[in-house]
Formats: structure tokens, sequence, C-alpha cells
RNA sequence: GCCGGUGUGGCGAAAUGGCAGACGCACAGGACUUAAAAUCCUGGGACCGUAAAAAGUCGUGUGGGUUCGAGUCCCACCACCGGCACCA
């Protein structure tokens, strides 16, 4: 490959535009309240609105359309093919939109926390900093290399102060909040309402703080009110701190969150995890749940997506009923789905974990539970996963009343009940819940029937459908006879009077630890107090603190009790006033979960991002709009990543939106209105890329070998944006020589020999000037274009317009090819025609397509086209009344089978359809000596002649 | 097990219920060339035919169905990919 002759100069012609773009700052995005150069193309481009001499305000810029990349993390290995496929994607729209006229936001900036610049510095003892300053460095030439038009000038990097210190400043406002259940939003925490008991007004905010420099005094009956309201506070705010098991990785070093934990191993290295108990800030995303479900339908996101986040939130609805234990004062609550199969539950089951186990547990069976316990703790999450098959479990010898029927029932305890869901214990119904149907099964536990399976034949032991109620009366309440939903209904209903149960809903979704014990994160902007009764507490930073920096180390190992590498730094640690500082930080997808909102300001110094830029580039489109289809949409207009992060960047970014948007900061409750996946890029082999497999292909090689502009080409022609497809160097190869034959459509061949010759001789710095020797072809005439050319052009236009409206890129190039290999036909090159083709293809290749615009352009003739700068040239549109032909082929079928493709005039009708297709010779032997039973005509599509 | 997606030539793929295979790759033949590469032209689902054609039959994972007509809609199943997984 690289020793064949180039299609074309793209190795000059892909760097000076490259250049020229960088130099002219072509696809800066103008925030309202910026002066707009007058020679920028977006203000030749907007005209007299956009080019106001003083700041431009939001009403005179046009529509926004903010496009958006998920931003990568910059590793070491550099980017592979894969890598470009959605940025390529996104470009094509960005360029698309901005020659629609849109004002396009198109930003790319740095995931840069993370795991590996870390473990690295505890290898080598290379700040984090350092490595990944080198990283960002070899992503952004790589993806600079690729053209695309991101606005260079918003670029940030979750590790850079500027931009973490408005992490810190969000997590403050988390901190500072708490869900008020009555208005359904977050609440600056001033406005908690504290129980009658910690009311007070007497306790002098002056004298409580004096106290508390002194730990050792005794304290005060308004020092205990006081902190009995901190501790009610900080179990209200959005933030919190939880004493609770985690998932501790020891070759991490760190405590993973439960998504980061895959089959009991963690999900980066697949290193081995256990259960650990301690302490952790949390953040309450369990208070949205309702809302991040409900708000999924006002989004336009894939129905798998969707889905996705449905099952990771886990809505259940349901009852929770409580259960007597004869002669004690206990009470076991239940959860469950299926209230209606209430006098089906012959038994109840308690996690393992459930706080009163010890205290139901009958005298002779204490040993038995007591090892039944040890075994479960020491079995790893995996293990408890791994042996689910078999079901295990122990009597407790305690009993328990069921309140429909008055039955006495046995409580065990099994594995099988999860702790953290729902009560933690349940009712078992074995007739009628697989589970429950096994484990009665194995310790031979009553079954008893109380559903009826609506098809008679169906088996009723373990059923779990719907059905109707049977055996379902007690003393008080009967529901035999009725369906499930109504059964469902009416013993709630009668729970809820009796005080024994109530209508409960129950989420998978458990709140988000957000603490790590790590170095390279943000640190938290809390310090650690002791309150004068010795309880130490925690206390937010002023906003005036911010950015907390991470301390200089030089070991960045957790110490060897898993105290965070902070810990290390004792200067930092200690603060004068006695107080010391939090030492977690905050977990990667801290810094991810609003990245899209600093693109808008990406400099602010004085806000996460101003109001103004907030509402222009978030909220709807602007009324002046003059666009003929403005389709501008709230928030992130399209956002394209990989399905790696379907459930939590997306979910948590979605929560942080929606606690700035309850605190009034933004102006949408949804950050990104589409989105969409793009599919993998396999290996040449069909295989997953990767080192081991030897198969990846470095963006850097066919660069190289055939230029970015075909890169970016064969990244959409592969097969559909969401499509998992493979890689083929064959195949780059084609659409390669497709840009070649394009080249070959403009250029004049001997004018091109002729830069050949000159090439191999001038110096390396030269080069670039000789792409001026190459002359436009001469059969390229300023002349109108003939009917057929004009077609010709028009079907690509409404191809490739209606194509990039469905993100079908694959289609749009296919349109593209078809163009030039009849273009290639014509002897006469209308510049007209060809110049409306540049604008279609600058999308996909805009390096070539802006090297011939300006070849187009400079030619000293009458073509005046007066257009200095593709990227804001007016995308076309097309002209349906061109697109009518005289002529129109129809299929001639009999009994359904194509016998015939007849041409008629466009305007025939039914009639003359049918008698030409009748007439047809082809057709004749088909229905020779026939009758012709039915005729079905489709206007202009086909006939279709029916005989016997 | 549950949820979602995908099955079409040798390969990547395309087709508002109406000519299956656009476009491209690979392949074959031809032109240009001393030759090769590059380029340009032509061909192409399978089968059966034929000197070559034509005509014909079959064909979108499998089996049914709806329809004048199904890659497309419905039912059942199979395979692969992704997600979740004792969530009561």
């Amino acid at each position: 490959m690289a020793s064949s002759r180039r299609q074309y100069p793209f190795h000059l012609i892909e760097p000076k535009w490259q250049k020229i773009w960088e130099a002219q700052q072509t696809f800066r995005a103008f925030n309202p309240g910026e002066k707009i150069p007058e020679n920028h193309p977006f203000a030749q481009r907007h005209g007299a609105d956009a080019m106001v001499p003083g700041p431009v305000a939001a009403t005179q810029l046009p529509p926004k359309f903010y496009i958006l990349d998920m931003f990568p993390y910059p590793s070491g290995a550099g980017l592979h093919v894969g890598h470009p496929e959605g940025y390529t994607a996104t470009d094509i729209l960005a360029r698309y939109k901005r020659a629609l006229g849109f004002n396009v936001l198109h930003p790319m900036g740095w995931d840069a926390f993370g795991l590996p610049a870390e473990q690295y510095a505890v290898k080598t003892g290379q700040h984090p900093r350092q490595t990944t300053e080198q990283n960002i460095a070899t992503f952004k030439r790589q993806i600079q290399s690729l053209g695309f038009s991101y606005d260079w000038s918003r670029e940030l990097a979750t590790t850079d102060p500027d931009y973490f210190k408005w992490t810190q400043w969000i997590f403050l406002k988390l901190y500072n909040s708490w869900f008020n259940p009555e208005t359904n939003k977050a609440e600056p925490i001033e406005t908690l309402v504290y129980p009658t008991e910690l009311e007070s007004q007497s306790v002098g905010r002056a004298s409580s703080r004096a106290d508390s420099r002194d730990g050792s005094s005794v304290a005060s009956p308004h020092q205990n009110i006081e902190s009995a309201r901190r501790a009610y506070r900080d179990s209200k705010r959005l933030a919190y701190v939880s004493e609770q098991p985690v998932w501790w990785c020891e070759q991490l070093g760190t405590v993973l969150a439960n998504e980061e934990v895959v089959d009991g191993k963690s999900e980066v290295g697949g290193f081995p995890v256990v259960r650990k108990p301690m302490r952790q800030w949390m953040l309450r995303i369990t208070a949205y749940a309702e809302k991040l479900l409900n708000d999924l339908d006002t989004i336009d996101w894939t129905d798998s997506l969707k889905e996705m986040q449905r099952n990771w939130i886990g809505r259940s609805e349901g009852a929770e009923v409580e259960f007597r234990i004869p002669n004690s004062e206990f009470r076991i609550t239940v959860f469950t789905t299926r209230p209606d199969t209430l006098f089906g539950a012959t038994y109840l089951v308690l996690s393992p974990e459930h706080k009163l186990v010890d205290q139901i547990t009958a005298p002779e069976q204490r040993a038995a539970i007591a090892q039944y316990k040890t075994e479960v703790a020491q079995k790893s999450d995996l293990e408890r996963t791994e042996l689910a098959k078999e079901k295990t479990g122990v009597f407790t010898g305690a009993y328990a009343i069921n309140p429909v029927n008055g039955q006495k029932i046995p409580i065990w305890i099994a594995d099988y009940v999860l702790a953290s869901y729902g009560t933690g214990a349940i009712m078992a119904v074995p007739a009628h819940d697989t589970r429950d149907f096994e484990f009665a099964t194995k310790f031979k536990l009553p079954i008893v029937q109380v559903v009826q399976p609506p098809d008679l034949k169906t088996d009723w032991h373990g059923f779990v459908g719907d059905g109707t109620s049977v055996n379902s009366t007690g003393p008080e309440i009967s529901i035999t006879g009725l369906p499930t939903a109504e059964a469902k209904r009416k013993i709630t209903d009668w729970l809820e009077t009796k005080r024994l149960g109530k209508k409960t809903v129950n989420y998978k979704l458990r709140d988000w630890l957000f603490s790590r014990q790590r170095y390279w994160g943000e640190p938290f902007p809390i310090v650690w107090k002791k309150g004068p009764d010795g309880q130490s507490y925690h206390e937010a930073l002023p906003e005036s603190a911010l950015p907390v920096l991470p301390p200089a180390l030089t070991d960045y190992k957790p110490t060897a009790t898993g105290e965070p590498p902070l810990t290390r730094a004792k200067d930092w640690v200690n603060l004068p006033d006695g107080s010391q500082r939090e030492t977690n930080t905050m977990p990667q997808w801290a810094g991810s979960c609003w990245y899209y909102l600093r693109y808008l300001d990406a400099k602010n110094p004085t806000a996460f991002v101003s109001r103004e830029a907030e509402a222009y580039w978030m909220g709807s489109p602007t009324p002046n709009s003059q666009l003929p289809t403005p389709k501008s949409t709230p928030g992130v207009d399209l956002y394209v990543g990989g399905t790696e992060h379907a459930v939590l960047h997306l979910l948590y970014a979605r929560f942080w939106h929606k606690v700035l948007f309850d605190l009034g900061y933004v102006s949408t409750p949804e950050p990104f209105f589409k989105l969409v996946n793009q599919g993998m890029v396999l290996g040449e082999d069909n295989q997953k890329m990767s080192k081991s497999r030897g198969n990846v292909i470095p963006v850097d090689v066919p660069v190289q070998e055939v230029g970015t502009d075909a890169l970016r080409l064969f990244e959409m022609f592969m097969g559909p944006l969401e499509m998992v497809k493979p890689w083929s160097t064959k195949g780059v190869e084609g659409v390669y020589r497709f840009l070649g034959r394009v080249w070959r459509l403009f250029v004049d061949e001997p004018s091109e020999t002729e830069f050949e010759q000159a090439e191999t001789t001038a110096e390396t710095q030269r080069r670039g000037e000789l792409l001026d020797l190459i002359k436009l072809s001469p059969a390229i005439k300023d002349v109108s274009a003939v009917p057929a050319q004009l077609k010709t052009l028009h079907a690509c236009i409404k191809k490739v317009t209606e194509d990039l409206d469905g993100l079908r890129f694959n289609t749009a190039i296919s349109a593209l090819m078809v163009f030039v290999n009849e273009a290639m036909t014509w002897e006469t090159k209308p510049a007209t025609v060809l110049r409306d083709f540049l604008i279609l293809l600058q999308p996909f290749a805009p390096h070539l397509a802006e090297e011939l615009w300006v070849k187009l352009n400079l030619q000293p003739s009458t073509f005046n086209l007066q257009l200095p700068n593709l990227a804001y040239a007016c995308w076309p549109r097309f002209d349906p009344a061109l697109l009518v032909e005289s002529e129109m082929e129809i299929p001639v079928q009999v009994n359904g089978k194509l016998r015939d493709v007849i041409k008629v005039p466009v305007n025939a009708d039914n009639a003359a359809l049918e008698a030409a297709a009748r007439a047809s010779e082809k057709v004749q032997p088909f229905i020779a000596g026939k009758t012709i039973k039915k005729v079905i005509v489709v206007p202009k599509k086909l006939v279709n002649l029916i005989v016997v």
C-alpha cells in the first residue's frame, strides 16, 4: 500500500487545512455576549445580525446546536481506529448543521483522573499529573490529526484545578441540600424542618461555635440539642457519611462502587474484592429514583438504553406486610409484590444479617443459626452467586402469625434473601415463586396453591403469572375468585385499614458510593472537627477555599490499614485550627457528571457556567430563528458515546443535572436530549480489538497511508453507526480510491504530473505551495447544467440530506459515490453542479473538499462563486421538480411473480398501466389461455395480474 | 433464567408491504503498458441450461401464518452479540 502511488496529495492537503482552520479559529463557537470578529466566516455567513459592533446578544445569534462526544480517558496507548467512530459521526453532523445555519457547539476535553496514572505513580513515583499531561498531549495530537471541527478554545480536563474547583463546588451544593419530599425536589439545607423535639430557638450559634473549640468541655444541654440537630441535618443531606460494608480491593488499594464490581472481581483489572466496613461518602441518588425513571419518557434515547436504565433503577410496586410473633413484642415486616398471595405464605425468610434474627431465635436453634451466619459471612459474593444453584438456610425455631388467616408459620433464615433490598425479609409463597418453591421443596415446607392460572391445563406449582385467587378466604377478608390485579388492590386496602401493612414502592437502585481511597481524584472540600461531646463531625469548607488541591506526595500507596494515600500528607491534613481534612477523594465519575456544562463557558472564573451561556446552549430554540428547519432541542441536541456508559455515567450525570435544576442553576430537567450509542469497531479478525490479540490498528496507520479523509469516510462507510462491525484495510482502500476519483473529477491531469515532478525535487518546507501548480480540469466549465446532470445532483442532495438527518452515514456516502460515478462520464462538468457537490462532500471529507473548493473558486473565470469558506457555505436544497422522470419503469407480476418490467409515461393512469401490462410480450405466455381473475394496480408502482 | 439487539452473496452492507443484493471490498475478463502497479471498461446470488445467450427454478437463520404480493407484518423456534441476574 505505502509503496503505491498516492491517489491524491492528501499528505499536503490535510496538514494545510488543519493549519488554516487553527489560524482562522474557523470552528470557534460564539457565546452570547462575545464580540464576533468581522472577518470570521461565521460573521460572514450570518450577516448583519451577528456583525453588530459590540457583543452579540443571544437573540442575534442563530439557533444553537449542541453536539457532544463522550470525552475520552487519555490512556497511554493512544487512539486506535475504533475511537474516532463516534467522533467522526458527530463531526459530520456538526459540519452539516453549521452548513444549515446553526450555531454549533462541538467541544472536546479529557476525563483525566483515573487509576492507571496513579498505579504508574505508585510504581515509578512519577506524579500522575505528569503522566496525565503526556497522555493528553498524545491524544490531542492524534485527535487533531483527524481534522475534527472542535472548538478547541473550550478544551477542558477534569484534572485542571480551574475545572475541579467547580466539581468541588457542585459537591458543596449536594452537601448543602436535602431532598424535600413535600416539594419533591432538592432544596438548600436551610429549609430543612426539624422534628419538634429538636426545634430550639434558644441555641445561640455563637456560643456553640466558641465551645466547640475546646473538645474537652462538658456538653451542655444546648450543645446536646445542637449536635442532635446536626446529626439530623447530616442524615438528610444529599451527600452524607455512612459506615457500611463496601467492596475493598487489595490490589487496587481502594474501595469500589457496587457497579465497579463485576462477578465478584474488580471491573478494572479483574482483581478479587472483599466486603469491608468503612466510613464512606454517599450521594442520595435514590431520592431521585422516581424522577430518573419517569423523565426517561421525555428524552429521545433508544429503547434498549432506556430499558437498561429502567432495569438498573428497578422500580417495583408492592406492599409491606407486618407479621406478629406470638408471645413477643417483635414484628417482622416483609416486602412483597404479590400481596394477593398472602394466603399462600407458608413461612417467612429473613436475610442472615436481619437485625431481629438473634432476638427471635429459639434457644435450641442458636448454635445452628450462629454457624450458618458465620458461613455466609465468610462467603464472598462471588461464591454466594456461584453457589446460588443450591438453596441453603436454617430454621430459627421461631414462628410468626399470618395476619390474614391467623396461621402459625415458621421463620427461617437464608442467604437468598438480601439484607439490602426491601425490608431484608420476605414472606415465602412457594406455590407461586420460583425461589421459594425451590427452597420449600428442598426443606419440605408446605406448598399451598392460592392462584389459579388462566389456562386450566397449566400446572399451578411454581406458577408465577397473574391468574385468579383461590383458597384465599380468612375470617375477616376474602379475595378468592378475584383476578390478580384486583386481589392485590383489595388485600392492600384491607391491610392498610387494619394497620397491618401499606402500599410500598421499592427500588433496586442504591445510594451512590462516592468516595475512593485514592490519590488521583478530586479532594473533598470537607474538614472534620471534634464536638464538645467528643464526637467528631464534618463541615463544609467555604466556597472561597476552592479549589482544594491534592497535596504533594512521594508515596502514592494507601496505608497498610487501607487509609487513603492523602493521609500521608500530615501537613495538608492537619489544619491550624485543629480540624482535619477529609482524605478520601471523589470517584472518576465526578468530573464526567457535569463537563458538558463547563464547555458552555469553559473559562469562566466566577461561575461553573454563566446563566446566559447556559440558557442559550441548553435552552429551547431561540424565537427569532429564521432557519428552514430549526430543530434545536432543550439540552444537548445529540450525545454520542459507547454503550459501556449506558447506566453509570448517564445515570450519575442525569442525577447531578436534576439537582442543579432543582437548585435553579440549569434550565432543563434533563441534560442529554438525544443519545446514540455507536457500535464497537472490531479488529479485522472479527474479534474485539485488544493488545493481547494483536489486532489493534492505531489511527496513525491509516492516517499515514490513506489520509484522514479516507479514514473518516471509512469509519462511516463500514455500516450503520450503532452496529458492531469489523475493520477492513481493504475497505479503507476502497473509499480512498473513491476520494481519488473525486480528485480526478476536478483536476487537470497534466498539471498534476507537473506537480508530482516538482514535488520530488522541492524542499520539504515548500511542498505545500506546490499544490497551487495543480489546475482545475478543463472539463469544468461555467455552463448551465443539463436536466440529467441536475437530476443526478438533486437526487444526491436529497439522499445525503435525508440520510444525515437520520444518522445514516453509510448510505449517504454511497449516494456521493453514485454521483461521482455518474459525473465521471460527463464530457462537460458544470461548475455550479460540482460546487454543490463539494458542499455535500465537505462534512465527510473536509480537507479534500476545501482544497477543491478553493481551486473551483480561484479559477480566473466568470464562475464568480464568491464563497470563501466552505465550512460555512449554505447547504443546498433539492428541488423535487428536478427529480421527476418522464417515464417510469413498472414491474409486472403474474400471480405475484415478476414477469416483466415495462416503461410507461409517468402520468399513466391505472387503466393505462393495466393495458400496458396485458400487452407485454413477456407476460403473454403466462396469461395466454387463462382467465384473469383480478388485477392489482398500485399507482406508479406495480401491476399484478391474477390468473387461474 | 429475564430484558434488549442482530441473522440477507465469498465479505462489509442496501431495500415507506411492491423489480432482493444499491454502494463498496474481494474475484474474473478486457483496454492502456515492454512489463507490473495505478487507472479505465465489463461481468457477477445459487441452480439448471447454452458455443454464448434467452427462458426457467430456487433464494433474506428455521417452521408455520396473514396478504394479490413478505427480507419487511403476526405466531413458534434456533443461533450469535450486549445488559441484568436469588431485587421477593
